[in-house]
DNA sequence: ACAGTCCGTGGACGCCATCGACCTGAGCCT
DNA sequence: AGGCTCAGGTCGATGGCGTCCACGGACTGT
C-alpha cells in the first residue's frame, strides 16, 4: 500500500467505471501495472465491491429508518445476527457500545411497511426492545473522504 | 423505468464495473442498447455515482461512530449543515425525526482523533449537544436490496 | 558478482465501447 | 385505412481498451 495504491483507492471510490487506462495515465503508470495492482487490492480486501450508487427514492424506497436493539439478557448474538442478514431491508447492520447492541439502518417504500419491519425485528427471538428513528431526509450518505494527498 | 431497467440497476448494483457488453447478455439486449439506458437512468439521477467500496479498516479508519445531534433553539440548520459538509469525517448525515436533528456517521482512525471530532462538532454554531455512539464492528454496511424480480 | 524477486514496460490480439445508419411498432392525425 | 413521427431497438464498423506475455531494470541476500 504505497501512495500509487492510495491515489487508485482514491479514484475508484470516486469513479468505480473509470477504465484502467485513464487510472493508469492519472497515477502515471501503464495500464497493465495498473490492472496488477487494482487486482492485488481486491485480492487483499482492500477493495471490496464495485457498487452503482442507486437514489433509492427512485426504486420506491421512500422511506430510511434506523432502529436501535437491545438485546434479550443471555441472548445468542450471533442469532441475533443471522435472522437480521436474512431480513433484505436492513440494510446496514452495526454491534454498538452501549445498552442497545445493535443499530440497524433499514429502507422500505412505505410508512406501513416500516411498521411490519418493526414488529418482524421486535419478534425476532433475542430481540428484547427496540427504538426506532425516521430520517426525515438523508443528507448525504457513503461520502468517501479523500486519503491520499491531492498529488 | 420498466423491468429491464430495474435489472441494470440491481446488476449495477450488484457489480458496477460490468461492461455494457455483459450487461446486454443479463438482459437480452444489445449492448448500444443497454448504453443508451444506462446512460438514462444516470441522467435521470437513478444512477447516482458508481462507486468502489473500500475496507476502511486497510485505509486506516478504523474507528466509526454515529453521532446525534441536538440543534440550539433558534439555530439555523442549512448553516449547520453547511458547516458539517466541510468535515470529512463526516461519512453520512440525515436530518431525523425528533429532538436529535441530525443523525452523522463519521469514521475516523484513531479514538483521540474521535475526540477531537466530537469537540468540533460541539462547537459548530447551532450545535446544542451531542451524544455519540461507537461501532464496535460494522456487521455489513450498504448492502444492496434486490428491486426486480429475480428473472 | 550473481541469481532471484519484484515490479514495471511494450507489443500483440481479441473484445468492447460507441457512433451512425437503418428497422420496427405504437400512437396519432387527417 | 394510410401515412407521419418518434422512441427505442439491431447491425456493422472502427478505434480504443483489457489482458496476456516476454522482457528488463533495481534491490536484496549470499
Amino acid at each position: 500500500m504505497d501512495a500509487i495504491d492510495l491515489s487508485l483507492v482514491d479514484l475508484l471510490r470516486g469513479n468505480a467505471r473509470l477504465s484502467y487506462a485513464e487510472l493508469a495515465r492519472q497515477v502515471g503508470l501503464s495500464a497493465p501495472a495498473v490492472h496488477e495492482r487494482v487486482g492485488k487490492l481486491e485480492a487483499a480486501g482492500v477493495i471490496r465491491a464495485y457498487r452503482a450508487e442507486v437514489d433509492p427514492e427512485t426504486i420506491g424506497l421512500s422511506v430510511t429508518a434506523l432502529i436501535s436493539v437491545v438485546e434479550d439478557s443471555g441472548a445468542d448474538t450471533d442469532d441475533v445476527l443471522e435472522a437480521f442478514r436474512a431480513i433484505p431491508e436492513i440494510e446496514s447492520c452495526y454491534f454498538m457500545a452501549g445498552v442497545e447492541s445493535f443499530l440497524i439502518k433499514v429502507r422500505v417504500a412505505t410508512i406501513a411497511e416500516l411498521e411490519r419491519l418493526i414488529v418482524r425485528v421486535n419478534r425476532t427471538p433475542g430481540v428484547a426492545s427496540t427504538r426506532t428513528s425516521i430520517a426525515l431526509s438523508t443528507k448525504w450518505e457513503n461520502r468517501p473522504q479523500p486519503v491520499a494527498p491531492p498529488s
